[in-house]
RNA sequence: GCGGAUGUGGUGAAAUUGGUAGACACGCUAGACUUAGGAUCUAGUGCCGCGAGGCUUGGGGGUUCGAGUCCCUUCAUCCGCACCA
């Protein structure tokens, strides 16, 4: 073989790892650039080719800065805390530790493969308590800090003490849930327990309870995406809202600095703008309706106080604390079944929801704060308990959820803007003019808005408030594999760890599942007290606790006083290339900004953005393949009990039919298998299995008299996902199907096909749930990791997302072993020319800097490979095998392909890693040219190339297009109305 | 529902500021070399048309000498939505 790339990678990474020749140290003479990837969690099914992506873009863009002379840093670590280690664990026994380091060596291998720059002296793992050690600590920090509105800043809560101590908290300048107000006196009265209550109001780390949706069935609390259909994925048990005592951050006390900082970050707009709408500023007035014949009072938030004339009824959350003191005995049946219905739908349903609208009326009635009219007071689960504060003002005439709402149930729909229509539906106009409104008839509605107001806070009954959608975090973790957090509980009081005592690690437990109290895991830690006998938390904290503040770790990972050094923060800094999913948002990439904003506040952080500049890779797509498995039904019309029909399983025998046999289904307007175009052979196979489906049931339920029937519609045959292991192109290995263990349902699974079986293709996401991942392993293994790198780059634009396909895989690889052969023989000599290089080959190469060079600098890797492919193609063309040309060809490809460049560089005669040589200048003497190939236009379609000297005027131009017998041609003895000519561009005459 | 993206040949894509649409590859077709080819090389390849030529960047409209690029409108697909990380 011509280019050996197993022996030339395997030889490089041995020679870099034993030269230590991506170690990075400070170094004060040189400029710093931090280049970082989104740490990845370890998952048992190991790298897939998508995860690359981005770290191979980074790795160049980290390999180009060394070239150009930065001290770059470059460090990788693994999000190793997480659910699937902990899923894991439960269903095996395996304790999550070993998994997870199972895949980490499995992570490691792959990575190392791949050629990355990485200073893997710099690792982190977030489940070593080396680091989270430090976690817990900031977790302290926030525990011991509240928000002070006046500095705008996080400022030690014993300032908070000593000012209630003196004065109270009526002056207090604190972001906090705190709602009476108190005086020194009553401060200094209470006992320990009601200050540290108080207290928890104002912590930037507070425990107060929030709404989770809970699973009795597994003891656990669930994430959205978990539920599926209103019950958990994994068993199908109920799931329901339930207010639960829960950690959470203050992060609502950063929004408005998280929304200004914005503005400094070089992000893309599009996660600005996701950032901007999470956060959600909306500035309005919070509103106080008095509830008739009770002293308790329904506060809402409007962003259009002047529509409040418009308002005929209330509507508030099935949830909300004040439904069941308010709901009149009549209506009490009623509430509360449309309460647990409401409670059975997850939060997505009811926001996604819109058509279908549902309510129930209290009994009660607000009083107008104006008006003093009775507006009656409803539940609704189009209004969220955890938004706002549960409850809104209906201005059905306005919003068109109030309308709808009105409108089912018979509710007055005030009319509030000058000639406003609103019998079809509401009118959110904003521009109109205010009538039926008292004091506000004849204003324009931003002049209401103010007016509004200024009425409001003149009576008492409100005031401007600026709200945000922004949440605080629920910090808390029902799960074993997490970090522990740091507080134990004095006489029912949460009091922090002292710092000597961290880290606090995790407790053995003899199994991974809550309690059968429904206790968090670490409840079944043996002692798990504190020294006193005081119990520990046993809530640990969410995966996005460790990686929100890795980046600041990785400048000085192995420090055991701090978690690093001032020296190492004022050098390195905050991170100049961040690299990773956009998926991260709202998540990782606020919470990590609210985290900085925090440390720095208080000193710890030279910083107050974790990541200057962001570069989001789009998703590699997977490829998918489905089968269609056809639904059985009853024949319910023979049925009385409905208990056999919800408790009838079918057994194994499901059917399977490809492609062709769906199409001939769904093609025909046939509904019934005896009818003609289905195949004799399914005809036959679906009356079989209705008639033992049917005895089969018969045996099982005496009274069943019914039958299994397929009275069915090509509805009812769906998609059923199988492994892309098993696929070629489309067409199934049915046997290798049948003899995987881990989908023994196929085992005696019917399929139904002519010749092979041709399954569905779909583009979807790459998971390992899809079982449509592809690793990237055994491309490296034929092809190489410098043509991995070179092909994921070559796929397309990194931000896009896009398919996996390997087709073009061949050509990129074709291209490095036409690159080694500029520097060989026919017989894989190695043979350079030390001759002067050519003018031509001086233009190839300068062209080819420039553009890489360029094209680097604004991320468009893609692009890059083709220059090296054109470049090549026309060395190859000018036989062109000259030494001074080649060496910095070499230098310019090896942020893309190390390996084969450091080979080359090496038999060049140099003995220094290429890695470490500086980029090639680029000369632009080399390409000025004298003449440009014009494209001479006719009404803007372009007609012929015509070459003309760059010195030429616009009339010499001019002159010689139009003597040109091409352009007699076209004119056809027209006299041009317009001539257009743009130097060194393109000529257009318009006739 | 809210929010964010993306639509260009048979395929992945390029066109950086409004200036030659389809670079570079894959695939395909034909040929050369070869015992052989899933190696290598040469030529061709957006669509329609014998040709002159016409058409073409999801659809429709607009601005402009000139639009893939700017504006309006519409359709389709994908992604995220607070406990997956």
């Amino acid at each position: 073989m011509d280019y050996n790339f197993r022996a030339i990678e395997a030889k490089w990474r041995t020679f870099w790892q034993e030269n230590k020749t991506y170690k990075t140290e400070i170094d004060n003479s040189k400029e710093k650039f931090y280049v970082l990837d989104m740490f990845p969690y370890p998952s048992g099914a190991g790298l897939h080719v998508g995860h690359p992506l981005g770290y191979i873009a980074s790795d160049i863009y980290a390999r180009y800065k060394k070239h150009k002379g930065f001290n770059v840093l470059h460090p990788m670590g693994y999000d190793a805390f997480g659910l699937p280690a902990e899923q894991y664990a439960i269903q095996t026994g395996q304790h999550p530790a070993i998994t997870t380091a199972a895949n980490l060596k499995r992570y490691r291998e792959q990575l190392d493969q791949i050629g990355f720059s990485y200073d893997w002296d710099r690792e982190v793992r977030t489940s070593d308590p080396n680091y989270y050690k430090w976690t817990q600590w900031i977790f302290l920090q926030l525990f011991h800090s509240y928000y002070n509105t006046e500095l705008d800043k996080a400022d030690d809560i014993k300032n908070l003490v000593a000012l209630f101590e003196k004065e109270g908290n009526a002056a207090a300048k604190a972001h906090g849930d705190q709602e009476t107000v108190f005086t020194a006196a009553e401060w200094n009265a209470m006992n320990e327990k009601e200050q540290q209550a108080i207290l928890m109001n104002y912590r930037l780390t507070y425990l107060s309870d929030s709404f989770v949706n809970w699973c009795p069935a597994l003891g656990t609390v669930l994430a959205n995406d978990e539920i599926k259909d209103g019950v958990s994925e994994r068993g199908g048990h109920p799931v329901e809202r339930k207010k639960m005592q829960q950690w959470s951050m203050r992060i609502t006390a950063y929004a408005e600095r998280l929304l200004t900082g914005l503005d400094q970050l070089d992000w893309t707009d599009a996660i600005k703008e996701i950032q901007r709408n999470w956060i959600g500023k909306s500035v309005g007035a919070l509103v106080s309706f008095e509830i008739d014949q009770h002293k308790e009072k329904i506060d809402v938030f409007t962003t259009r106080p002047d529509t409040i004339f418009g308002v005929s009824f209330m509507v508030i959350a099935p949830e909300h604390e004040l439904v069941n003191h308010i709901t009149t005995a009549e209506q009490k049946k009623a509430i509360e079944a449309y309460q647990v219905k409401a409670a059975a739908r997850s939060e997505r349903e009811r926001m996604a929801d819109v058509k279908q609208v549902s309510g129930e009326f209290t009994g009660a009635y607000a009083k107008h704060p104006f008006s003093g009219n009775l507006i009656p007071i409803w539940i609704a689960d189009y209004v969220l308990a955890s938004y706002g504060t549960g409850a809104v003002m209906a201005v059905p005439g306005g919003d068109q959820r109030d309308w709808d709402f009105a409108h089912k149930f018979g509710l007055t729909i005030p009319v509030i803007i000058e000639g406003q229509n609103i019998s079809e539906g509401a009118d959110a106009n904003k521009e109109g003019i205010i009538c039926n409104s008292d004091f506000l008839n004849g204003l324009k509605v931003k002049d209401a808005i103010v007016k509004a107001i200024e009425a409001m806070e003149a009576k008492g009954i409100g005031k401007g408030k600026t709200n945000y959608r922004l949440r605080d975090a629920v910090f808390s973790r029902q799960r074993y594999w997490g970090e522990p957090i740091p507080i134990y509980y004095k006489n029912g009081i949460a009091t922090a760890m002292d710092e000597s005592e961290l880290p606090l690690e995790l407790p053995e437990v003899d199994k991974y599942l809550p309690t059968e109290d429904g206790e968090p895991p670490l409840a079944r830690a043996e002692n798990w007290k504190t020294a006193e006998g005081h119990p520990i938390e046993t809530n640990t904290m969410p995966g996005w606790a460790g990686s929100s503040w890795y980046f600041a770790r990785y400048l000085d990972p192995n420090n055991t006083g701090e978690f690093a050094s001032q020296d190492a923060l004022n050098y390195w800094k905050n991170v100049d290339l961040y690299m990773g999913g956009a998926e991260h948002a709202t998540g990782h990439l606020l919470y990590a900004r609210f985290w900085t904003k925090f440390l720095n506040d208080k000193g710890f952080l030279p910083f107050d953005e974790p990541f200057k500049k962001m570069i989001n890779q789009g998703m590699i797509t997977g490829n998918s393949r489905f089968i269609y498995r056809i639904l059985f039904s009853i024949d319910q019309s023979g049925i009385n009990d409905n208990d056999i029909i919800k408790n009838i399983e079918f057994d194994g025998k499901l059917i399977h039919i490809s492609k062709e046999y769906y199409e001939a289904w769904t093609n025909s307007s046939i509904t019934k298998p005896d009818e003609k175009n289905l195949s004799e052979q399914l005809k036959l196979l679906i009356k079989e299995h209705e008639a033992s489906e049917t005895e089969r049931l018969k045996a099982i339920y005496p009274n069943f008299k019914g039958k299994v029937s397929y009275w069915a519609t090509p509805s009812s045959i769906i998609k059923a996902q199988i492994p892309i292991k098993h696929v070629d192109g489309y067409s199934l290995n049915v046997e290798a199907l049948k003899n995987d263990k881990e989908f023994s349902n196929y085992m005696n699974s019917t399929f139904l096909f002519q010749n092979q079986f041709i399954c569905l293709g779909e583009i979807e996401k790459m998971s390992k749930s899809k079982f449509n991942v592809v690793n990237p392993d055994n491309i490296i293994e034929s092809y190489g990791a410098d043509t991995l790198r070179l092909f994921e780059m070559f796929l397309g634009p990194l931000e896009q997302s896009k398919p996996w396909d390997t087709d073009s895989i061949e050509g990129v690889h074709r291209f490095l072993r036409k690159f080694w052969r500029l520097f060989h023989d026919g017989e894989n000599n190695f043979s350079v020319t030390n001759a002067e290089p050519t003018k031509e080959e001086l233009k190839v190469l300068h062209k080819t800097i420039k553009k890489v060079e360029d094209d680097i600098e604004r991320f468009s890797f893609n692009t890059v490979v083709s220059a090296f492919m054109i470049c090549v193609n026309e060395l190859n063309d000018l036989k062109s095998n000259n030494k001074t040309i080649l060496e910095q060809l070499v230098i310019l490809i090896t942020p893309y392909a190390p390996h084969i460049a450091e080979e080359l560089w090496h038999k060049l005669g140099n003995t220094e890693s290429v890695t470490l040589q500086a980029f090639p200048k680029f000369e632009a003497k080399y390409l000025v040219e004298s003449s440009h190939k014009y494209p001479v236009s006719f009404n803007g379609k372009m007609r012929f190339m015509l070459e003309m000297p760059l010195d030429l005027s616009k009339e010499e131009i001019e002159k010689t297009v139009m003597e040109h017998e091409e352009s007699q041609k076209w004119l056809d003895g027209k006299t041009p109305k317009k001539v257009i000519i743009v130097p060194k561009k393109i000529v257009n005459i318009v006739i």
